[in-house]
RNA sequence: GCGGCAAUAGCUCAGUUGGUAGAGCAUUAGCUUCCCAAGCUAAGGGCCGAGGGUUCGAAUCCCUUUUGCCGCUCCA
């Protein structure tokens, strides 16, 4: 890869022309970190997100899938840790552009005074603060900080922005705004939803643990900066399972569903050598080991899917909150002959981000090639080598001609074929250029009916990634692309 | 959020010291063409990211803003 920039920057560019990324609201100048798939895009996120949800569910006899809400009753997020964790006051020096949680900036101080031995006045600071706070007057905040002359630690100046509100969960009102009404949030994380829903699985599906639920979904976070394509953005889509385990067992499935991850993802065609574990140094407070799959970016190493050991903390908080019971009775007997009983389960999480998943595939898959032919002369294609089991196009049936009767035996063989797999119809402009365009969009599989179709019945089929072509019987084209697309 | 750079047809760009916009490719229609784009003919498509200002007149100067890229910062 001699220029990784310029290459994302093209993958970019031709994502858009072919179809599969837009700006959001691009003829209103767009907004910011929020895309729109195309018609190609929809189809190959569709594809993945299929190709998970069956490995997951179909595949795993103890994983079942749900669908939670987006909206949630807001003491969720209170539960989980987000109400509280989201809504820090920050303020900026504007000399350093050093970044400041207020509380911790003033508590700083604080700790200051008292070292000079002022602690009184280091007192009264924090009461100051902590009335501020709890009236959210930020302009008094920020007159605090200034009254008390408190300097950025790196650039030693008084320089501050206003102070802000970093909630990284969007907000809104449900119900009758006229009324007193709860504010709700968008789901920052769809896990929520499974834990929520951990009894009403685990009764109506009869389920014994070890078991997992899994689910896909949007979820929406307010990030201040958010760049890289749809590497980052503010609502994106998650792929997670739940599994939820006997205590003490947690590590046995955390490593299990570490080494399965991986596996997965190499099916689908990602180099071992572009995969790799991050263990998290720092853990949250829910988790007692996590680790990250980074995938090598374009931009450089970044998660791609995270693996937590969430212990029991979810479950134990939502029992708290909501004061109904969330333990699950273990039939299964202990060395000693008696059941397990009854307790909370550990959880062990995988949590893979779609969009990030699409930008894996899709940086993999694009290709700007150039060769000289035979005779001398220069030529190139631009390819999208998607796997052909997610592509989102699987087939082009394509006329050499469009007359002589071609069109007709095209479209019958369209038709034979359009109701198992996605094909493309084309009868436009000299064949090597369909060719070029269905390289570009990522078609694996080109079919050409000519002349010698009307006698014998066979077509050429050509493939995409090799540019081989070989002549089959017409009769044998719908199974020969089942096959490889494997379904 | 801070700093730097950028913003003209779908794409890549041109647009002379400010006088109301052009090319190639692409697209569409037709012709031609028996296997890997760039042969012929015709057509459609932009008010120059948005708003304001200077000027007789601005794509071209100034301010603001939006979006993108790069660096920093943030990321439970």
């Amino acid at each position: 890869m001699a220029n990784e920039a310029n290459n994302f920057a093209e993958l970019i560019s031709h994502c858009k022309e072919y179809g599969y990324i837009f700006q959001s609201s691009e003829i209103y100048d767009g907004l910011a970190a929020v895309y729109d798939y195309g018609q190609m895009g929809a189809q190959l996120k569709k594809n993945i997100r299929d190709h998970w949800w069956k490995s997951m569910t179909q595949l795993h006899d103890n994983i079942v899938g749900i669908d939670a809400a987006i909206f949630m009753h807001p003491t969720t997020w209170k539960a989980s840790g987000h109400v509280d964790n989201f809504s820090d006051p920050m303020i900026d020096n504007k000399d350093s552009n050093k970044r400041y949680r207020v509380d911790h900036l003033i508590e700083g101080f604080a700790d200051e005074l008292k070292e000079k031995g002022e602690a009184e006045k280091a007192q009264a600071l924090l009461d100051e603060m902590d009335k501020l706070l709890a009236a959210t007057d930020y302009a008094g905040i920020k007159k605090l900080i200034g009254e008390n002359n408190i300097k950025c630690a790196l650039s030693k100046t008084c320089n501050w922005t206003e102070v802000r509100e970093f909630n990284l969960m969007f907000s809104t009102q449900i119900g009758s705004v006229a009324e007193e009404s709860d504010t709700i949030y968008l789901r920052p994380e769809t896990a929520q939803g499974i834990f929520v829903n951990f009894l009403n699985v685990q009764k109506t599906g009869r389920m014994k643990i070890p078991f997992g639920i899994a689910q896909t979904g949007k979820a929406f976070r307010n990030e201040i900066v958010a760049r890289q394509f749809i590497f980052r953005m503010r609502e994106f889509e998650q792929m997670e399972m739940q599994f939820f385990v006997r205590p003490g067992t947690q590590m046995e499935w955390y490593n299990f569903w570490k080494a399965e991850r991986k596996k997965w993802h190499e099916g689908l065609g990602i180099p071992t050598e572009k995969l790799r574990y991050h263990d998290h140094v720092k853990l949250a407070h829910y988790a007692d080991a996590a680790l990250d799959i980074e995938f090598e970016f374009p931009f450089g190493w970044k998660e791609l899917e995270g693996i937590h050991s969430r212990t029991d903390y979810d479950l134990t908080q939502h029992q708290t909150y909501s004061k109904k019971k969330m333990q699950y009775f273990d039939n299964d007997l202990k060395e000693d002959g008696k059941p397990y009983g009854n307790y909370i389960p550990y959880v062990v999480e995988t949590s893979v981000g779609l969009d990030r998943l699409f930008l894996t595939i899709i940086s993999l898959a694009y290709a700007n090639e150039e060769w000289t032919r035979e005779d001398g002369t220069k030529d190139s294609r631009v390819v999208m080598r998607i796997p052909a089991n997610i592509a989102p196009t699987k087939l082009a049936i394509l006329p050499l001609l469009k007359k002589d009767g071609l069109p007709e035996i095209a479209r019958e063989l369209m038709n034979e074929c359009k109701g198992s797999f996605m094909c493309f119809y084309e009868e436009k402009d000299a064949i090597g250029k369909r060719y070029r365009r269905m390289d570009a969009i990522g078609t694996p599989f080109c079919v050409t009916i000519d002349h010698q179709t009307k006698e014998d019945n066979t077509v050429t089929i050509r493939y995409r990634d090799s540019m081989l072509q070989e002549r089959i019987p017409i009769s044998e084209v719908k199974k020969v692309v089942m096959e490889k697309i494997g379904s």
